[in-house]
RNA sequence: GGUGGGUUGCCCGAGUGGCUAAAGGGGACGGGCUGUAAACCCGUUGGCUUGCGCCUACCGUGGUUCGAAUCCACGACCCACCA
């Protein structure tokens, strides 16, 4: 299969500029890029897509630039925002175009045959004088146009929030990055997020008219849900790749938890497995539903993918015991990674040495609001310790509910947990 | 400014002297079922003790009464109609 008939089955496909983008494709390798704006020191599964895009072309032999916006992030893009943005600071924006720099790395391979290159485009538009700029490239613009641009004339129709001369200026920036990257690099495609269609069209503009090459420009579409929510929250937020900031068993877990209707363009996107692969889980989803293999194999797909064959098997070991009962053989950095978001209580060993009342203990713990409250907990069955019904309102506390040196795990119903840590 | 109606537990809402910790619904929570889903079914939903016991509760304050969410007075707030 051709790679573009590939990634249009795929669903990356979302607007091309030329429909001839296929077969130049197919002729020989061609030098694409893609930006990454440095707005976090993490990206979050919003730029997944787009990084798979890259990941395809490059597999496919073509060479690819991850474009990190060291320079463009400290002016700002106001495509897709309605309110103009603070300015970030030079170190912030430093700091966040390392911390995504490490990250791409995890996606793209920069060395070996046909390696990809990283750039950061303030290495070239720091130095820009502006004056050569105005004359040189501000003369292609024609501001009739781009007041006419869909993000700009929205912040103008808009009084409350407008648009400032810094902004406005944004896109002159990236199509000066495509510029750039065309001469210095022979780049001949650029792609992005949906939002990006302006900017890189008026990229290409710039391009034909200084150095009469005609490039192209490709998005991909926007990840939707069946359901109309937002795609890359979870309850506990935006789903990021660092695994500092989402632990790969919630990583997992946002996975493994996607709509039946969601899974198959989620493995089209964001897995490398073939398209037998994954019409085979697509019949699973039909014929075996509650099996769920689709969301287990894309959960595990992308979290090797992002975190490591390692940090995959912590999280499929960690689900396993949450959600099939047994806490043992947890140890205790697992617990606290899994139940990272439950809240939690010290409590001195003492309490177990005296052997106190389980109930009064959990109350006074915040679990309850009251002892009635507890023990009717109890009574409709529905607490928990160390995943093991407690059925006597009147259990005591002893050094035996302790599933490791130092923890207890209190559950509350279906996925309520609340750790009992003794210290 | 006048007249009439109202203020109930997380929310809505029944309740017009004792049988009312207060119907019913929603929500929430728990159990069952299930696919770590939806739907559905059952249960719980003031506190303390848990066996019948006590306490605190129906806007606030005071009163009538053996007994008041229920009657009366005053106050606060809300709504409607009239000016």
């Amino acid at each position: 299969m051709r790679l573009f008939d590939m990634l249009q089955w795929r669903g990356f496909v979302h607007q091309v500029t030329h429909p001839e983008l296929a077969d130049a494709l197919e002729k020989g390798p061609m030098t694409l890029y893609c930006g990454f704006d440095p707005t976090a020191d993490s990206l979050h599964i919003g730029s997944l897509l787009p990084i798979m895009g890259l990941a395809h072309f490059q597999r496919a032999g073509h060479r690819v630039i991850a474009l990190v916006g060291g320079g463009t992030g400290l002016i700002g893009d106001p495509s897709g925002k309605t309110d103009e943005r603070s300015l970030m600071t030079k170190e912030q924006v430093a700091a966040y175009v390392e911390g995504i720099r490490r990250q791409l790395e995890y996606f793209l391979r920069f060395d070996g045959p046909n390696p990809a290159i990283m750039l950061n485009n303030a290495d070239w538009l720091a130095e820009l004088p502006l004056l050569d700029f105005l004359r040189d490239i501000g003369k292609h613009f024609s501001v009739n146009a781009m007041l006419n641009r869909e993000s700009v004339r929205k912040r103008i129709e808009d009084r409350e929030h407008g648009i400032s001369y810094t902004e406005f200026s944004y896109s002159l920036l990236q199509a000066y990055d495509y510029l750039h990257l065309c001469r210095e690099y022979e780049c001949r495609l650029q792609v992005g997020g949906s939002d990006q269609w302006g900017n890189i069209v008026a990229g290409m503009d710039l391009t034909r008219r200084l150095l009469g090459t005609d490039t192209f420009g490709m998005t991909f579409p926007l990840v939707t849900k069946a359901d109309g929510s937002k795609f890359g929250k979870s309850e506990a937020g935006n789903v990021w790749l660092d695994p500092e900031r989402t632990s790969p068993y919630r990583f997992y877990q946002f996975w493994i938890n996607q709509a039946d209707a969601d899974v198959p363009r989620f493995l089209r996107f964001f897995t490398f497995l073939s398209q037998k692969e994954i019409e085979a889980l697509e019949a699973c989803i039909q014929s075996e539903p509650e099996k769920r293999a689709a969301q287990r194999r894309l959960a595990e797909e992308v979290t090797r993918l992002v975190h490591g064959e390692d940090a995959l098997a912590g999280a499929v070991k960690a689900s396993q015991a949450v959600f099939g009962g047994a806490l043992q053989g947890l140890d205790e950095a697992t617990l606290n990674e899994v139940f990272s978001e439950a809240p939690g209580t010290e409590l001195p060993r003492a309490v177990l040495a005296e052997g106190r009342a389980l109930l009064d203990v959990l109350v006074g713990a915040g679990v309850f609001s009251s002892k009635g409250e507890a023990r009717r907990m109890v009574k409709s069955g529905g607490l928990y310790l160390n995943n093991e019904r407690v059925d006597a309102e009147d259990a005591r506390l002893t050094e035996q509910a302790l599933i490791t040196e130092h923890i207890a795990v209190i559950r509350t119903g279906k996925k309520n947990y609340h750790l009992l840590r003794f210290v």
